[in-house]
DNA sequence: CTTGACCTTCCCGTGACTGGAACCTTTATC
DNA sequence: GATAAAGGTTCCAGTCACGGGAAGGTCAAG
């Protein structure tokens, strides 16, 4: 398979696929004109890789999940870890996100949002005790 | 002021200022030997800016907050705007991650994590519908 | 006079790509 | 056989919001 064949495939932009065999996540073969040669494992790794960018794992993680997919004498504790580790952080991420949304909400639905000056939004910014 | 009191106060790192300078978010004036020097108007705009990044506003939304709040003709509306759209990137961003932090939460659940190989993850990585 | 804290500029690195230039290969059409 | 379009290649630069660190100037205390 040419790169096209394995981005339409996979789903992943033949950009991010060059960039995943130079940091080294696949390792494509290579024909006489110099042309990425995909097999199925290449695809089905990609493919795995995708699906663990979409669920926000790192590049990193998505490295060792890969080494870890592949060791058949894996322990599935380290799958775990990594995953728990990776869903403490995208509960914290929720958190920090939450935080915001609510302080944000209280200063827009404070606001007018007329064509005068005064702005509880920004004396909020400004002084966040005279929200 | 010099550069180490004004991040003090504002609690931003000089590193920080000096971008926010460089970037014309603020214009410390000079002393004779180069060094920057803040007036307290410089130290409230920084804290208004670190104010308005800690809500998770872009700098470019920034700068168009603080053009607003520097404008005693500004409307109302024009701030709310800004912040109704982050506040909806927000809300886009915390939908994203629950989803993210349930898929990941079901995998983990259906995981050992013992020494075994067998793994609900990696399955679910390679074909979610074996989640 | 020296020490150490503070300040300056400048350049590189981050994460995970994305865009674009310049160029080569293959395939289809005339 | 010529040509044009569609695909492939490498390399370089840019993104966002800084942070690290080098090399050097300035200032206050002892």
């Amino acid at each position: 398979m040419n790169i096209g064949e394995v981005a339409e495939k996979t789903g992943l932009p033949a950009k991010t696929i060059r960039y995943y065999e130079d940091i080294g996540l696949v390792r494509p073969l290579r024909g006489h004109n110099g042309y990425r040669q995909f097999r199925d494992s290449d695809a089905h790794k990609l493919t795995f890789l995708g699906r663990a960018r979409a669920l926000g794992f790192s590049i990193e993680d998505c490295r060792d999940l890969l080494a870890l997919w592949e060791d058949q004498d894996r322990a599935s504790a380290d799958v775990r870890q990594i995953a728990k580790g990776h869903l403490a952080e995208i509960e914290r991420k929720i958190t920090d996100l939450s935080a915001m949304r609510d302080t944000l909400q209280g200063l827009v639905r404070a606001c007018h949002g007329d064509d005068r000056p005064d702005c509880p939004i920004l004396r909020g910014l400004a002084d966040p005790s005279v929200s």
